[in-house]
RNA sequence: AGAGAGGUGGCCGAGUGGUCGAAGGCGCACGCUUGGAAAGCGUGUAUUCCGAUUGCAUCGGAAUCGAGGGUUCGAAUCCCUUCCUCUCUGCCA
């Protein structure tokens, strides 16, 4: 979230560029200026209310030592008479700062400056087309299709044992669904990203620092009992693992990637691109987060968009970079670009990847600082992004690399999964 | 799940009612020492908020010893609630 200074300091420039998201949050603004106003004068009257009562306080003993026992007497009962309207204020305060909270947590990230105009994914940006739209088979077959009569995924079974969105992934599918995990994390190793095992049921502490909660609250799954949430993505583990931390500037920049699956309750998405794998509760996904210093993140983001790309290129599917425009961006995100790969017989783009910076938006819930060189103190910059997710891509390898007989595996992914394709049985 | 122990500063660790924001050690920073380094010596070293002055430097104040509440003039220290960790037992992949 913003902090409070920041707000203060500029709100008229986060009222405009809030807009870009579609949101006119002047009230809220102003609200939680006021707010702080009165947060600071309360606690104006307290502090000095306090400072009277200690510095009665710390002369009582003397006095009691040196028998001056109806002088002491005297300031206790001055001081019981304070501390009545100290319990008052500070209740007052309490109360005040719960508010001002929930207002910082209702704003989204600012935009930035970069991010286009815009309300919906019609309005995004192109940015970078890898320029080879594949000839499309003849009778290429939509993944759902053709996998399933193959018996390389089956939807079926999976609403047996847990209902739509849970596919069964069968023989040289989950072979090759493997290979491209360990694909992608060694991709990500090779980049300099340390890779982490980590934990996919997290602690509301969690969800709420990287700002799944309160926001996406209904997306996750809850299990009340433990009062854990199964995660969404790896990058709520992944971001955690430094929250309430101060790094020094030679720890800089910590580069992660880590594989989980992934659970998302997609609630009220249905019926719409939810065919086949095109949109899951449960998916497998590899991600890369960094942190870095403020000064150095917009080059990290550049970087991470290089490194997606070159995975990419790698699998050998055609696929293009989109900047989100701001009616498109997530809550928590400062700018973001989508990767999507074109689906040749489904004749649309899926997007495999959303890269973002999130600047200092999450390590303020994160409390994830550094100390420069002149021991200044510094929210830290966070960005993450998938490499890669999934489902999506093993669709789009089932979709554009068949032929009549087999499924043709790319040169890079075939070192992975021992053979180079999967043989169709004719029916 | 049952029983017990415990949660203190970047880390370890002392501290059971009164200058305790907290001894000591480690670590870290700077300085001295050295041909250089280590060792040694010296100094400094929590966070957040409010305010003054305004250079993110300095000064004053408040709060914070897992969290919340209570007792008291006064609590890290006593009481209650709660969360978490560890050990043993039970159960088990």
């Amino acid at each position: 979230m913003l902090t409070v200074k920041y707000i203060r300091e500029h709100t008229e420039k986060i009222i405009e560029s809030q807009k870009k998201r579609g949101l006119d949050v002047e009230k809220q603004l102003h609200q939680i200026l006021s707010l702080d106003f009165s947060k600071r004068s309360i606690q104006k009257k307290l502090n000095s209310i306090q400072a009277e009562i200690n510095s009665r306080n710390s002369l009582i003993p003397q006095l009691i030592k040196s028998g001056q026992h109806k002088e002491a007497q005297d300031l206790i009962k001055k001081n019981s008479s304070l501390k009545k309207s100290t319990g008052q204020l500070s209740q007052e305060f309490q109360q005040n700062q719960k508010k001002l909270n929930n207002y910082l947590i209702d704003i989204p990230n600012i935009p930035h400056p970069e991010v286009p105009e815009g309300t919906t994914a019609d309005h995004n940006v192109e940015i970078f087309n890898s320029g080879k739209i594949p000839q499309i088979l003849n009778k290429a077959l939509p993944h759902w299709e053709l996998a399933s009569k193959q018996n390389l995924i089956q939807f079926e079974n999976g609403v047996k044992l847990s209902g739509r969105g849970f596919p069964v992934y069968v023989g040289k599918l989950a072979q090759l669904q493997r290979g491209l995990v360990n694909f992608f994390l060694d991709q990500n190793i090779q980049a300099g990203y340390k890779e982490y095992a980590l934990p996919i049921l997290v602690n509301e502490q969690s969800g709420f620092a990287t700002g799944q909660l309160p926001d996406k609250e209904g997306q996750m799954y809850h299990i009340e009992k433990d009062n854990l949430y199964l995660i969404p993505t790896s990058e709520v583990p992944l971001t955690n693992l430094y929250r309430d931390s101060y790094l020094k500037e030679s720890d800089l920049p910590i580069k992660m990637t880590s594989y989980t699956p992934c659970f998302r309750r997609e609630a009220g998405s249905y019926g719409k691109d939810v065919k086949g794998l095109n949109r899951l509760h449960q998916f497998d996904k590899v991600e890369i987060v960094r942190i870095e210093k403020p000064e150095n993140s917009s080059n990290a983001l550049q970087e991470m968009i290089a490194h997606v790309k070159r995975i990419l290129t790698l699998l050998e599917l055609p696929f293009r970079v989109l900047k989100l425009c701001g009616g498109d961006l997530g809550f928590t995100a400062s700018i973001t670009y989508d990767f999507e790969v074109y689906s040749a017989a489904q004749e649309k783009w899926l997007e495999v990847s959303s890269v973002s910076n999130f600047e200092s938006y999450q390590s303020n819930r994160l409390q994830l600082r550094y100390r420069d060189k002149h021991h200044n103190r510094h929210l830290l910059h966070t960005l993450n992004g998938s490499a890669l997710a999934l489902p999506r891509i093993l669709a789009c390898m089932i979709e554009n690399f068949q032929d009549s007989t087999k499924l043709i595996i790319p040169k890079a992914v075939a070192e992975y999964t021992g053979f180079d394709s999967i043989e169709f049985s004719d029916s």
